[in-house]
DNA sequence: TTTTAATTGCGAGTTTTTATCATTATAAAG
DNA sequence: CTTTATAATGATAAAAACTCGCAATTAAAA
């Protein structure tokens, strides 16, 4: 079974296999949207697992220096937000209206990035992406 | 001469063309980068316009309200950025080690927006995308 | 086991941003 | 050019989102 297949995954950055630290690891894999330290901490609360605030913040913190996790910030929201770093890296579309995260699969500048790297001589590292817009729903309730 | 035009630009949201507004407008206008409040409330200092913090704080928020700014949240800063809301969209290219930024003209996805509205049915308002990566400079610096 | 070093909890401290409310300034009306 | 209504500002406090220091705990190496 992979149920503790983050005991690896953590060995492997040199980071130790606590209970909260592969806890938080499953949350961020099972969300299909990046979710805030605060939702983090609720979450294991809800499990039964009892952790500190701070460690949440310090535990993101240091998945997302080990590229365990990504850290990104939402336009809108203030706060810090992190995702499951996958393999394949997604964008995301948001409602401006509910705030819906729907998860986009295809990244449309891939082939981007390398025109840019001869044109600026940068050697990039990667990009952040988010569509904004009113979500089905939301376009039929504003009808104004 | 241009030198007040932001009153009629004020005006025309409904806004009151005070000292600080206009002196706001005019940092925003004359960045070529995204800034923060603060560097607003430096700026303003630098120039003998004495202003509040908070005020600083609303007036940006006040612009962005009105889309004569836009508010946006590059990574690796936790604060908020503010820009003059030109009529040509810009992205940027951040270094992530001496977090220089530098606004890139093309826009890469204009046309992708028409393609995810069809296939989400999303009213597609507007998208953020940075880039990421090491400048010329640090490139070289860094080299261990 | 014992030891060593990483991790956590807790409390306090920062930083960034927002709210309240009395005072002041803008611009519309007279 | 005043007066007046309303919008904007300053000052202060407070909320929200993190971050830090240090003692206690726990994981894993010896």
């Amino acid at each position: 079974m992979k149920q503790d297949n983050f005991d690896e995954l953590l060995r492997r950055s040199g980071l130790k296999n606590t209970k909260t630290r592969s806890a938080i690891l499953e949350i961020l894999e099972k969300s299909e949207q990046p979710v805030t330290a605060e939702q983090v901490f609720l979450e294991l609360k809800n499990k039964q697992i009892s952790a500190n605030l701070s460690t949440v913040y310090r535990t993101l913190e240091t998945l997302a220096e080990k590229m365990l996790a990504k850290k990104l910030n939402i336009s809108g929201d203030s706060r810090a937000m992190f995702e499951y770093n996958r393999l394949v890296h997604r964008h995301y579309l948001v409602c401006l209206e509910c705030k819906k995260i729907i998860p986009i699969d295809f990244c449309p500048i891939k082939n981007y990035e390398k025109t840019l790297e001869e044109k600026t001589k940068f050697k990039i590292a990667g990009h952040k992406l988010d569509v904004y817009g009113y979500c089905p729903d939301c376009q039929n309730k504003i009808q104004e």
